[in-house]
DNA sequence: AGGGATTCTGTACCACGTACGCTGTATCGC
DNA sequence: GCGATACAGCGTACGTGGTACAGAATCCCT
């Protein structure tokens, strides 16, 4: 009945296939095109993924693909659920601990497929993996006096913090490749280069302390570790002004 | 010397054309096909911009356009920058009340042009536009203590909140189009039908305590201040830990 | 004045997603 | 068992959209 909003394919990936009675046995099923899929964009980028290509790797004709998703769309909102590994286990730990963990954990997956970060998959989760790294961060937060919905809302923007990280550090990452030295030192002279003081004081100021080449770290744990603790501590500045109460 | 990785349409963005001696002079010049290209954008969703609509709009020979831009990829990098508007006037402003203002208004406009949010612009900021959001952002925190490093990565850091949760406010509300009540009770729903307590159990828990149907705001204000303190609480204790010392 | 660089344009090509219809096969009703 | 039926797999063909290329028109420079 609310099936309708969301893509066919997110029904098959909670296996909610509908067996026929008639007919020859489907040959294969959706998890077996979509690990193709995911081989390809790993080997090849997410460029390489196309639906000849992926068909040619399950050994089928392209058309065939079709019987199992309704357009490559739907089979890219597969690959980006699929794609993404468990979430590391609670394990008792403290909230904090644990979300730290997990944040880093979500980033890292990230940087291993970059692929998924050109997928722009902005959707709110509904596959089962994705589902399952939201039920965990808000077990993390069960025992904090929270309430669910601010539970949800810290889950989602530690998400997304950890997925703007990963997309800056692979942006500076394929900028500096080629060049062992680094994509920052060169992002800031161009910058350098282009800026004019005073359209663009603080920046101006900014560059010429050089601050871009100490930030090198932007890509690096000390600077992930700095953003997440903002949130961290404002996340437990919120749990300590709740048992106030 | 360095311009080797940025596209080369950065460089025409920011005026440095390079003038030839010989040759007709150009009809047009850069603003005014991305203009016309925004103007698409807007009135059509980003799948209306094509090579062949563009030069429509400003009245040349789709191939003609190829002589200010080096491909599609580049007008969407100039599109990026150019539709986004100016950023908030300083005045004098406190940096938390300063900020709070930044980061909605960075939120807002994304909201008003969604196509910005599918063109998946994770690059660090290069154009005129974006540097100066950047400059601002590091003029108000100009007097807090803070290092550049500090000052640049807090403002990349609201940056992404901003369009997290722009992209979330979208989808929510696109799934919600034509149905007037909501995108996200019908979420609910749907995860409801589909999810099991065993593997889910903290999910299935707030589901069932209508965490999502109460986190309507998910969308709203509310909630988006919410998540904004969080991080401004955070920027806040730092502040206050660097002046200790 | 004329040479050469540069703009604009039409044509053509190629890559890719996918609609359509055919063929074979396995299950169901009798 | 036996035909009817529905569905799997697939080949062909089309449409769309980016862009390479080459020719013609244009205008600056010497």
């Amino acid at each position: 009945m609310s099936e309708r909003r969301l893509p066919p394919v997110v029904a098959r990936m909670w296996g909610r296939e509908t067996s026929p009675r008639h007919g020859p046995r489907p040959s294969l099923d959706l998890a077996r095109i979509v690990d193709a899929a995911i081989r390809i964009a790993d080997r090849d980028g997410l460029d390489g993924v196309r639906m000849s290509s992926v068909a040619r790797e399950v050994g089928m004709a392209t058309m065939s693909l079709y019987r199992y998703v309704g357009s490559k769309d739907e089979l890219l909102i597969a690959m980006a659920d699929a794609a993404a590994p468990e979430p590391p286990a609670l394990d008792g730990r403290a909230w904090r601990d644990y979300l730290t963990d997990w944040t880093r954990a979500n980033r890292d997956f990230l940087l291993g497929r970059p692929w998924l970060l050109a997928l722009g998959q902005h959707t709110p989760p509904a596959g089962p993996r994705a589902l399952r790294w939201l039920d965990r961060a808000l077990a993390a937060l069960a025992g904090t006096g929270l309430g669910h919905g601010e539970r949800i809302n810290i889950a989602t923007t530690l998400t997304g913090y950890a997925t703007r990280q990963a997309s800056l550090a692979h942006a500076l990452n394929v900028a500096a490749a080629g060049e062992p030295i680094a994509g920052l030192t060169e992002y800031a002279d161009i910058l350098g280069e282009v800026l004019d003081p005073d359209g663009y004081p603080a920046l101006t100021e900014a560059v010429h302390a050089n601050a871009f080449g100490v930030a090198e770290e932007w890509i690096d744990d000390a600077d992930f570790t700095f953003g997440l603790d903002l949130l961290l501590d404002g996340i437990q500045a919120l749990i300590d002004r709740r048992r106030e109460h």
